[in-house]
DNA sequence: TAGCGTAGGTTAAACGCTTAATCACCTCGC
DNA sequence: GCGAGGTGATTAAGCGTTTAACCTACGCTA
């Protein structure tokens, strides 16, 4: 019934030493009780013949399919990549696959997606949620990947302290009158990094708006200029947007309407996205340590996974993970300097707003 | 041996319906003989179950794991959500997961992400090469995504027409003088992109030069300026980058000299990056139907894993696609515009270098 | 020398599904 | 009244591993 190319199995290895199925299993993973030497001709004779283990069938034994699912809310989203490679590789360190799920940007998509892997066959799942979606029970083990403050976050950046690093940074440089960039408010990520801007700029007395591009989008059309040009006028010297996407297009805008970048503002952003380093002038912006975020999640997503093969009673709650909060770094290239305006003044301290 | 959720199967719908397994296997995938009456009975009793067939059964009965790999060059590179997308969608639609391998931009990482899929047990990989690379026998069936030029191609947007569609937009804007910008000439599609626009813009007597990067990198240092200003005043009033990442780095460093875009220069990409539609001015782009080369790729995959299994007599070779290059199309952004200088002379035809 | 612990194996069942082979029964046509 | 053919189901083998349970020497100790 299945032809193909016969990949040699543990039979062919067995006749050939003419020992049991069983002993070359053990022999070959270390388990039972079989002699160094006998152990040492297994080895051999399973290189010389190409052995590879069959999946399947070891899955079907041991109930672990060793492949977990990675569910993003927009394949599209352009931090994908550094997610996708961080938790490819942190799994593929502890010999898992990684199957990809995209959710299309909806909720509904997210949970089709969730299903369709574990319909795949997946022994858990990592999940990027959309915002404003609570991932509660899924039927599998699952971590969640996305701010310290949403209840069930597995562990994901401290987006809070990535805003904290951006608005001291920019105080530094001696800037008084911000305008801090959204894109939706709906968004935990979104609204944990503004939130740690807001703490630390409202300490330091500075001035500052909110732009949400949502609303903005809502009332001008998705790819309107947002009129930054006369903020710069109104005496604004500093942007700090959410995502380095939004900051690139801060920076264009910024850049035809001929204002310099970061002569007459600064600029920074989120995520520090594949452009962000190559473009003039670099994007100053707060980088998170993928690879911890995605070697916590999958260490705490596969101690779940063992949890609850040893029969859990059926409560799939996120996996939860020792150091839930990883640190933000700040990356500072070209769009920040110092102030321009009233920047002789030295910064005062303890006059919160 | 195996604790955890114990998942219904088809030996309790057939106890439960007192009938056999290979009866309610049949039932479900409406193959053997089953009267309907019987059959709609076991569909009920399974939906009711929750039953999920187990994919390590099947697999391990069938050989095929249902799951693909794809095998991408690097990951973080930006174009990879548009490919991981189309694929992930193309072998979802037919029943198929995709299992992501990073090849961290070499070679040797490439080999090694193709023999960790299959250790995986896919039925099957999609590869995105790395330039330079031929991908001879691999020991399963495989697609390669590159470009037509590329000799054991199974399926790409046809590069080279999308050069042409670039160069006729610009010459028919009046353009004369060209600068085309390339990463690497080591690349095949950033070859025939190249080609492409080498071939119009010498059809029609344009001047044009060719900027690497990777070797002016080598001179003056990665992130280094291009020197793009001097060439506006030297009467270059065109630039054509082999990719919007390039354009983007372009688009900026002109910006920064105060040269506005197009006004005084135009400029196009290719691939229509996430970016490329968000910034001020939005990139001119060749964009590639990535639907329909995700689809003919998984297609002929699929195939040729089904003649593979049929008894192929162990030829591996590439997957081949009935129509092979798929065209891109020109999206006309703001980078764009008329020439500014001489460009009130009419394009001159059948002027060949 | 009986008894025992142990190193080094083997046997066989189980995982859940697919599918070829078989069987029982019923209906026709002659 | 009997074989041919068809329908609707069952039986059983097999996919490749894992693993609990069992078996057999052999070297010791008491």
């Amino acid at each position: 019934m299945n032809a193909g190319r016969p990949r040699p199995n543990l039979n062919q290895i067995a006749a050939a030493l003419d020992v049991s199925v069983a002993t070359v299993s053990n022999a070959l993973s270390g388990k039972g009780r079989v002699s160094e030497a006998l152990a040492g001709r297994i080895r051999n004779t399973a290189r010389e013949l190409g052995y590879r283990p069959s999946r399947a069938a070891r899955a079907l034994s041991t109930g672990r399919a060793q492949v977990l699912g990675l569910v993003l809310p927009d394949i599209s989203n352009p931090l994908f990549p550094q997610i996708a490679r961080a938790i490819e590789n942190a799994a593929s360190e502890a010999g898992h696959g990684v199957l990809i799920a995209d959710a299309r940007g909806t909720i509904a998509g997210q949970t089709e997606a969730i299903s369709h892997l574990m319909e795949l066959g997946v022994d858990g799942v990592v999940i990027v949620p959309r915002y404003s979606t609570r991932i509660t029970d899924i039927g599998c083990p699952f971590a969640v990947i996305d701010s310290p403050s949403t209840p069930g976050n597995t562990v994901s950046a401290d987006h809070w302290q990535g805003g904290e690093l951006v608005a001291d940074h920019l105080l530094s440089l001696g800037h008084r009158r911000f305008l801090l960039i959204g894109n939706n408010p709906g968004s935990v990520v979104q609204n944990d990094r503004i939130g740690g801007l807001r703490s630390r700029l409202g300490m330091a007395g500075a001035q500052m708006d909110i732009l949400w591009l949502e609303d903005h989008a809502r009332g001008h059309g998705e790819t309107a200029p947002l009129g930054l040009p006369s903020l710069v006028g109104q005496g604004i010297t500093a942007f700090a947007a959410v995502s380095d996407l939004i900051a690139l297009r801060v920076l264009t805008e910024l850049q035809r309407a001929g204002i310099r970048v970061p002569e007459e503002a600064s600029l920074t952003g989120f995520d520090d996205l594949s452009f962000s380093s190559v473009i003039a002038p670099g994007i100053t912006t707060a980088r998170t340590d993928m690879k911890a975020v995605a070697e916590r999640a999958i260490a705490a997503l596969l101690r779940t996974i063992d949890e609850d093969a040893a029969g859990a009673p059926s409560a799939p709650s996120p996996a939860r993970a020792e150091h839930p909060r990883v640190p933000m770094t700040l990356v500072i290239r070209q769009t920040t300097a110092p102030a321009r305006i009233k920047a002789k003044k030295t910064p005062q301290q303890g006059e919160p707003t």
